[in-house]
DNA sequence: TTGTAGGCGTTATCAC
DNA sequence: GTGATAACGCCTACAA
């Protein structure tokens, strides 16, 4: 059906040997068969089939993805753009490997083995469900984003979680500010322990103290942004300023503000996290922090090509800048 | 390195045919043997090697999945969590095949073929600067979304973009507006075509009469959707209604009609079409036409399977039911 | 019912 | 500089 090596070493008079050294850029062959031979492969089109290929041992040019949080995951386009530029200029292919409902003895790792998949990327933000212990052990290169496992083959990036949210505080202190409170994700999830982090050093940089009753928690979620926010406001020293772990929290926030009679920015001011494309058409548009998708995309592929092509490179912790984007959810403290 | 068929033959003290015979399904084996073959098949947890297995002309079980607008296509997560329902009970995996940007000579098709791709999908809304004629002549079993390509083994699948307009004319027609509007997507592409006809069926229906210059002429965004509302406002007598092609468009025309001094609805009723997310958090909330993606993901992967295991199948042309979502952004026609 | 052997398309190791 | 040929892991006639 589709043309082999064997038919173009036919048309080209020469062997299958001297396609395939041809083809992998061996240095060893006479420059007219070369040109012969290419002349050949460019008229029939023809392409290395990709499985015989992987078959005896050569790179498979596959890497695989997985998502923790499902397809449902509001960066994952952006991560996916950024990815792209990387895969184009590398050669890699994406492979997304849906796990086999019906297979209770599901090995993600066996699939990917079975796939000969050269590398793997993480990407999702919950950490205690999943259990990567057999993927990190597995040795197959893998970069997780947003999570900082760090361990064998095994390495991460994020965005720089801590300063971007520093600033988000530093920026509100700028406007005099004196009670800012904090809306938390997951406690236990890895960027949220890193925005908190952000929000402490922010109030000390700011010569504010922290305060326990000042930080709620919830999930990332517009719904328990909203009760969140409901219980800041129960406080009988209400904060005139909220710092969100997500855009959506903020969302949620900013609704239970509303609710609650009072309004944004003149009572109380939100900053959200992540500028999603929502942000900009929620009202007052939404001042955020924005974190750089496209470039954790690229960069993540990037930096799983090194782990792929070099077996004893240590495993990267990469952090990417972080930018705030100042709209009209915040203003001058009052009060 | 990871185990094969033959180390799986040799623990269970049989032939590699045999241990094939088992994973594949045949008859023709002894009860006691397959069972014994199944145990050590899981306790070493072999999955075949899939490059082998389609280097021998089985299956590849791999999907290859093809984007004419890029990744930025606001539904490709949905799509893709649709798609995601079926790959699983299918067993297929999905490949993003990045297109060497560095190679002129480029081919989608060879590249799909290199790759032993059983079927591609294709997502996009443009026609025009395409060229499908080699995808469609290589005999991959393909499936359009939103392109009516039907021809050979490629068939489509899209919304009922007819009968969603015509339902969103009709709703108008009943809040009493007789001067409805119509802001279009590209006028050469398939799905604004359909919406166009189901404004004028719904005009129809309602005993209203069509008027060229009620409809206005953009690109599904919301540049282009601001643009054109700015000519239908200026309009001597200008439209109390209007229907938009896409949400983004919709959410041009608001703000066209808000800079313009008057407001939604009061003024002018405005409705969108496909109900991505921004749809619920413009304010006013949008009234629009929801497309089910979720579905449309998930059947294009199913009626490809059947294309892929029916070598006769004429292939298909699926349309999906629309859904009319009720928000803020229409009121009764005022004047 | 089970095993042997040839072949899928490619690359790598030798000879020549 | 070039060409046989043995792998790679699997499936499928065919033989036993």
């Amino acid at each position: 059906m589709a043309t082999n090596i064997r038919d173009v070493a036919k048309a080209a008079g020469v062997s299958v040997a001297t396609v395939s050294k041809v083809l992998n850029g061996y240095t060893t062959v006479n420059e007219n068969t070369k040109e012969r031979v290419l002349q050949f492969v460019k008229e029939m089109q023809f392409r290395p089939n990709s499985a015989a290929r992987s078959l005896v041992g050569r790179r498979s040019m596959t890497i695989g993805i997985f998502l923790t949080t499902g397809l449902a995951h509001p960066f994952f386009t952006q991560i996916l753009a950024g990815m792209e530029q990387a895969l184009k200029s590398k050669g890699y292919d994406l492979i997304y490997l849906a796990q086999l409902s019906w297979n209770r003895e599901y090995s993600f790792v066996r699939h990917c083995q079975s796939r000969n998949v050269e590398g793997v990327v993480v990407f999702g933000f919950q950490h205690e469900d999943m259990n990567f212990d057999e993927l990190v052990e597995s040795d197959i290169p893998t970069l997780f984003i947003d999570l900082d496992v760090h361990e064998g083959r095994a390495g991460y990036i994020s965005s720089d979680n801590q300063a971007g949210t520093q600033q988000a505080v530093s920026y509100l202190a700028g406007l005099n500010h004196r009670r800012i409170s904090f809306l938390s994700g997951n406690k236990d999830s890895y960027v949220s322990r890193h925005r908190q982090k952000g929000y402490r050093a922010g109030l000390t940089a700011a010569g504010l103290p922290y305060r326990e009753e000042y930080v709620a928690e919830g999930d990332f979620t517009r719904e328990t942004g909203y009760v969140a926010m409901g219980k800041l406001l129960a406080l009988t020293e209400r904060p005139t300023a909220v710092v969100c772990c997500s855009d959506m929290s903020a969302v949620g926030a900013m609704e239970a503000i509303h609710d609650a009679g009072l309004s944004v920015p003149e009572d109380i001011s939100v900053i959200g996290f992540d500028d999603i494309e929502i942000a900009r058409y929620v009202s007052p548009a939404l001042t955020t922090v924005r974190q750089d998708m496209i470039t954790i995309g690229r960069r993540s592929i990037e930096l799983l090509d090194d782990l792929i092509l070099d077996k004893k490179l240590p495993p990267p912790e990469a952090i990417v800048p972080t930018e705030l984007i100042v709209r009209g959810s915040c203003g001058p403290a009052n009060g």
